[in-house]
DNA sequence: AATGTTGTGTACCATTTGGTATGAAAAATA
DNA sequence: TATTTTTCATACCAAATGGTACACAACATT
């Protein structure tokens, strides 16, 4: 039961990557929710069968949560890089333009699969739906952390309460989610990304 | 195959109530969406057995349809109230305080169940997923069109683009939905829907 | 070449899925 | 009371669900 590829293996090795394997797994989850994945559809994606699927990943819930894993941490998310950008203003700026642009790419299912992955959802996916909460928890609080700073730094009013402004910009990100899996484009969510930009308390010269 | 109850019914009475039986056949699918509600959780919901609902609802998909349908018009619904506000300011102020509220409350499942209904789905969800997002757009258009009234009567700058605003304002509200179902409290959405109002063109004083 | 170890493919498992056939039960009408 | 019409309850259906047993294949080590 080992995930990672070893280099000195002993054993019959793999005849697939475990990481394509994911990443399809990963595709099949986002368009249709864990609910909406049967395993036929994942391990016909997976291009495996389901005892490999198994020895591989746990089960399904576990393939879900290791997909999520990878879809976090995967190159081109948009998130890490936005919260480096070097002031509050941009970093709002980085991240709407970035979930914008990300979510209504059609290179992949629209929309995000930490928010659409498990929402409403049975019995099943109440593990997931948990997990997934607490990654989305997780993502405002950076967010939140990164305001903080820029108050430190002087580079948000005092005034602001980081919490909030955090929890609007998560809130915003999360409607162009929705907007994105309903066919909405790229340049409709940077508009929408504009218009909430207004809103916010440091002026776009910062 | 009568939906309808009609005061003089020839043959056997129903032993329930059609209207009730769809309320709960909505909180199920409210909470679990289409893919995660099972026919066993929706008949054991709403007290009666499969024939009943198959004769009563037609299938899975229509008895959603009509659960939907209930929705969208019953008397505690905020949005057609907000729209009927005297200025566009008030309209979007209306509609996100009414959000907050109604998203949040825990007499129901929380969120929005025309937006997490059917997001990310199965195939056999695609349809009720696509009647769901024309839904979503028919809002967004009623949204629109109360902006161009607004315009056309001064309350709103000439400038201001309707369609814009409104698919800013609906992609908000679709957040707080996200947010209400991730656990979040009528209190901090209200701060949300604060800070989104701080965006609007008009000032709070129209 | 024999052995030990691990992955693969098939065939299978019990359970659940959405959906029905059928006969009995309850009412209005005749 | 007999008939007609509709609903109810049970039992059932084929197909799909998530998950496994098991024999065999492929590799490293001995």
């Amino acid at each position: 039961m080992s995930t990672a590829n070893c280099a000195t293996a002993i054993g019959r090795p793999r005849a697939f990557d475990v990481q394509v394997a994911l990443e399809k797994a990963l595709e099949v989850f986002w368009e249709k929710g864990f609910d909406g994945a049967s395993l036929s559809d994942l391990t016909s994606a997976m291009g495996i069968n389901k005892p490999s699927m198994y020895s591989a990943f746990g089960n399904k819930e576990q393939l879900f949560l290791k997909a999520i894993e990878f879809y976090k941490n995967r190159p081109c998310g948009f998130f890490k890089p936005a919260l480096g950008q070097p002031t509050a203003y941009k970093v709002a700026e980085s991240m709407l333009m970035g979930a914008a642009k990300s979510m209504a790419d059609n290179s992949h299912p629209q929309g995000c699969v930490m928010i659409q992955g498990a929402l409403s959802c049975s019995e099943a996916a109440a593990g997931v739906k948990e997990e997934l909460i607490k990654y989305r928890q997780q993502s405002e609080d950076q967010i939140k952390d990164r305001f903080e700073l820029a108050k430190a730094q002087g580079d948000l009013p005092e005034s602001v309460d980081a919490c909030n402004l955090a929890r609007y910009l998560n809130t915003v990100m999360q409607g162009i989610s929705i907007q994105a899996s309903s066919g909405a484009t790229e340049e409709q969510l940077i508009d929408v990304a504009n218009l909430a930009l207004a809103s916010f308390p440091a002026g776009k010269g910062q």
